[in-house]
DNA sequence: TATATTTACATAATTAGTTATATAATCAAT
DNA sequence: ATTGATTATATAACTAATTATGTAAATATA
């Protein structure tokens, strides 16, 4: 068996599959070894109700971190097996299970069989450098905290992310440029005027006007857009910042963000101006996280605006 | 699930295979996010196929550690989501198996995946002070020097040694004496005049000679018996030494051979004696083990005796 | 007080593996 | 050349869990 070797820990779960077939196997041998007519699936709820004494059904799944419905199963085996039995509560719906007096005669009756299988695992551990016992406990917290799936889903967008590129506006992209606006401004709010005119002739109202205009390209496609006008000569305007819903998550907004600032600073402002709302929360916090901070001011550009926020450029460090 | 607190170390299969489980289910997820048409169990196949190319059923099942019906099985799956293909062989039993154009594209295409899922692995294990993945391949290793069943099984073993007590014989165990004895040497050779007389009528031809008579008792049970004959003076030989079969493992036969050899010396004897046949191996390793060696001796008592041993008791030290 | 929601459990279907067994091809030994 | 054993794979049946769904009782709400 190289497989292991080859795939790295990428392969850590097949790893414990197989490690956790065998010891599955062994138990089974160990369990008839005693000659105890018990069948091991049995072992976390017999241990339960031996250890804790009379549980609803879903308290000992919790307790023993099965599914209900398994634990429901194991019941219906031990009290064909005579183990346990069901006691009646005032709830009707709740099965009350507990061990029998044959039950609890097993419980003393295979204390030998946990005393050997512990001893065996402690002499086996003994013989190991590395804990695995520990090493299990410390993956379920760490798991707990954040699951594998999550710290996948980071590293994928951490590593896409990287493959962003920011890029100066052309005419070829006109129809994006519009398109991925058009699509969140009519998703919360109502397309303007003011909209219309931006975003359908960008070149005349934009670039000529001495504003800017940048992409964001992922594997070629357009996936975010945001605009820099020019209000005077020391103030501009990030505008018409957008991305794809389905690519968000990628730092995306922060990245043409970052690209706006920097090209703002080039052109020699000295403050960044913005316009927006603050039912966009997401959006609100990548301003702050940009260095915007909020201000008043009376003039509004859209109806959707109810927050004007400003960055001033002779304070604004590289973060 | 507080289980684990109260089971200890001994529940440590159990563990794992929540472990496990919840890993798989992860990375479930993690196939689905990627959005590529695979199925996680295709993973060890597919991985072997792409690392190492063509390979018969067998030698996949053995590289992957997987039984030869599951890799058939998903080979079967593989080949109808066009991933793998039959290739023929001059035996045309074999069905070698190998990656199509699909299956490489979608092994170069699912690198991301696994770079990510490699990465988040790691700083998860970056994070953790025991090394799960070492702590495995460690069990791996210990398990397979010896398995945990045979782990147990010593230690059952070395539990219930402690539990057998040899005592005196008494009349009430004549029955036992006879038929333990009967058992094992009709299973090899055959009951003999002498053996009849010995087991019959212990008291006159052993105890009232100045011989001596023990049993073993495990849990007030005759699970072996050993018996002293009085030669001469400072000469004893020992005898019907019988252990029943599935008491074996216990270190009984041991234990009665310290005894009678204790007795001897305390009976004044320089010498014990006893004859065997090189068939019974065990029992030649036991002897040799007890101090004795083999002698030279013309006279049988038995026809089955083919060997002579002597224990000096001048020079027997206790072990 | 009627109705909607939630809870507790049972049942059915599914899953990813296993072991046991069947079958055909090949090899070895008369 | 025949027979028996072995090998390579396929198929069937089983296992120990899961998720999805159904149902009755209890609780909350209008």
């Amino acid at each position: 068996m190289k497989l292991f070797e080859k795939t790295g820990k990428m392969a850590i779960g097949s790893r414990m599959r197989l490690l956790t077939a065998r010891l599955a196997e062994d138990v089974n041998n160990i369990y008839k070894l005693y000659e105890i007519d018990f069948s091991p699936k049995w072992f976390p709820v017999f241990f339960a109700l031996a250890e804790e004494g009379k549980q609803k059904i879903t308290e000992i799944a919790t307790y023993i971190g099965h599914s209900q419905p398994s634990v429901t199963k194991i019941v219906k085996e031990m009290t064909t097996a005579g183990l346990c039995a069901h006691f009646k509560s005032s709830d009707k719906r709740q099965n009350t299970v507990g061990l029998t007096a044959k039950g609890i005669a097993l419980s003393v009756q295979i204390l030998p069989q946990y005393e050997d299988t512990h001893a065996a695992v402690e002499t086996l551990m003994a013989e190991a450098n590395h804990d695995l016992w520990e090493a299990i406990q410390e993956w379920e917290m760490l798991l707990e905290k954040k699951s594998l799936f999550d710290r996948v889903k980071e590293e994928k967008r951490r590593r896409e992310s990287k493959q962003i590129k920011i890029i100066p506006y052309q005419d070829k992209y006109l129809s994006d440029f519009k398109s991925i606006n058009e699509q969140w401004i009519s998703t919360y709010f109502e397309m303007e005027e003011g909209d219309y005119r931006l975003l359908n002739e960008p070149r005349k109202y934009i670039l000529d006007k001495g504003g800017k205009l940048f992409v964001a390209l992922y594997k070629e496609k357009v996936v975010g857009v945001c605009s820099l006008l020019k209000i005077d000569e020391h103030t501009y305007e990030m505008a018409k910042m957008a991305v794809l819903p389905e690519a968000q998550g990628r730092h995306i907004g922060w990245l043409l963000g970052k690209k706006i600032v920097a090209e703002a600073l080039e052109l020699g402002a000295t403050r960044v101006i913005l316009e927006s709302n603050t039912a966009l929360k997401a959006a609100i916090k990548l301003y702050e996280k940009l260095g915007f901070k909020k201000v008043e001011s009376p003039s509004n550009s859209y109806k959707r605006v109810d927050i004007h926020m400003e960055l001033e450029l002779c304070t604004y460090e590289d973060r």
